[in-house]
DNA sequence: ACAATAGGTGACTAAATGGTCACATGTCAA
DNA sequence: TTGACATGTGACCATTTAGTCACCTATTGT
């Protein structure tokens, strides 16, 4: 679950299309494809991945497929992971001054 | 450069290593060898992607080569990426409010 | 009804990735 | 010095992934 949101940001092109639907959301894919230098089919299949990770959701509007941005996903790796290694400024300092103690005794 | 950085945090067994790193800094290629399912081979080809991505730091003690964890890179996904993301909240239910409003007008 | 538009599907290729192994280098300790 | 230990390298294979395309369905506006 947790695997498919880092797995669909590995990608610079997904992480793009979420740049895009942060500055306008609701873009259908058609609106998506003229930003991206990339062919339908390749939108297409980031869209498919976003949403299957949770990141995108979409409404469809007769032929046409809106696509919002959802923070949900981001928010729990935010949480749950991020946080936890971004934070610890003070333990990475202790480990920098022991890794330096250890440097000065050899 | 936070490309790598996204690309290294996508793997399941990399985000274990900074795991154990978290857990206890600092150790050799043979003890995180031993915690994980995988071979040297394998732990060794993945701690070099870490350190490629700046997410470890390494030091060599005579044949020992010890890891440590640098939560910087992880600092910058935070800072310049997820929070922008995890954070507008308001603006995310005002998309929501227009996405309910369209679909009242139906 | 019909032509144009928006999107979906499955197959395919090229490249990247995860994982393993045989082998080599460098270091420690007795 | 010699054997055991810690790690590095390059080759190799299986799987996944990014991207394209030909072809299909559904919906719209006229």
């Amino acid at each position: 679950m947790i695997d498919d949101v880092f797995k669909a940001l590995a990608d610079p092109t997904r992480r793009r299309l979420l740049d895009e639907l942060f500055e306008e959301d609701g873009q259908t894919l058609s609106a998506l494809e003229q930003r991206l230098p990339m062919s339908r089919f390749g939108v297409a299949k980031h869209l498919k991945v976003l949403e299957g990770a949770g990141l995108v959701t979409t409404r469809r509007r007769g032929r046409e497929k809106l696509h919002f941005l959802n923070p949900v996903p981001i928010r729990e790796v935010h949480d749950r992971w991020v946080s936890k290694y971004a934070e610890p400024w003070a333990s990475a300092l202790t480990g920098l001054k022991r890794h330096l103690e250890e440097e000065d005794q050899r």
